[in-house]
DNA sequence: CGCTAGTCCTGTCTGC
DNA sequence: TGCAGACAGGACTAGC
């Protein structure tokens, strides 16, 4: 699914075509709303003046003061389409009809994604992690959320309220760039070891920012295009392939039911 | 509290 | 070609 890189490039995708006045929600898919704190009838004739992210979470500010908060979950895609194409894909479940020539869609095949409309968002947020690209995201910060933890490092990579926005794509990446086994205890790095993989974590995320993400299959960015960054993996999805630094082929085993892609040499 | 396994869905790929 | 089963980028929960 869309992880932080993803979202990041539909955010900057949204940003260039501010403001959005709204026309009309559409909502195709009653489940899809996940939860409401007014009437979707409010957003009518409203202005998007603003577009974040937050972890995963796309947020689009409208102009009286309230939200619209998506999560694109494993196949969530959110784009843009001329107004006057009105044949849809499958599974487009939300419709923001607007006053331009062109309308924003939410299509999520897997449906694990959903839209939540939000008067406050604070509370909304306040259990996610710190954002990995943040200042406040440091060797110290690592060292604290790791401290005492039995877990293998990778199931904590993922813990989205200890560090928001890393899945498996970019956990498994910056493991490789740190020379971490993904099964390594939580609590066994050393100092060393942490400051290697915080620099691992907002690298691989900067360089897939600017590749624009990773398509495997259903990532699209806002203008429905793919991303890049799929061609500059060095382990995800290469397994038994070429480790890119010693040659050796790379392993493939499950840690927290999730896939995991590593060098047995590359790291310890 | 920490951690694991199961669950929600559909689409795609693999192997028989 | 058909079909069953495994698997997929996430995150919540029940239960130990």
């Amino acid at each position: 699914m869309p992880e932080l890189p993803e979202v990041e490039t539909i955010k900057n995708n949204l940003q260039e075509i501010l403001p959005l006045r709204i026309k009309e929600l559409e909502l195709r898919r009653e489940d899809i709303l996940r939860s409401r704190d007014y009437a979707l009838k409010e957003l009518a004739g409203q202005s998007i003046e603003e577009v974040s992210r937050r972890g995963k979470y796309l947020i689009l500010a409208v102009d009286n003061g309230l939200f619209l908060v998506f999560h694109l979950g494993m196949s969530g895609r959110l784009y843009i389409q001329e107004e006057e194409l009105t044949l849809l894909e499958p599974h487009v479940h939300v419709i923001i009809h607007l006053d331009k020539p062109f309308k924003l869609l939410y299509q999520d095949a897997r449906r694990f994604g959903g839209l939540w409309l939000l008067k406050d968002i604070d509370s909304f947020f306040s259990r996610l992690g710190k954002e990995p690209l943040s200042e406040e995201f440091s060797p110290r910060y690592l060292a604290q959320i790791l401290k005492g933890r039995q877990t293998a490092i990778k199931n904590l990579l993922l813990n989205q309220s200890l560090i928001s926005g890393l899945g498996n794509i970019y956990a498994d990446e910056a493991l490789f760039i740190a020379g971490i086994r993904p099964d390594r205890k939580a609590d066994s790095l050393s100092l060393r070891e942490i400051e290697g993989l915080c620099c691992g974590i907002k690298e691989v995320l900067a360089k897939s920012i600017k590749y624009r993400g990773t398509t495997f299959r259903d990532y699209r960015d806002g203008r429905r295009q793919p991303g890049e960054f799929q061609k500059h993996l060095q382990v995800y999805g290469r397994f038994n392939q070429a480790c890119p630094t010693c040659g050796q082929p790379l392993k493939r085993s499950r840690i927290g039911g999730r896939s995991s892609h590593y060098c047995d040499k590359c790291q310890q």
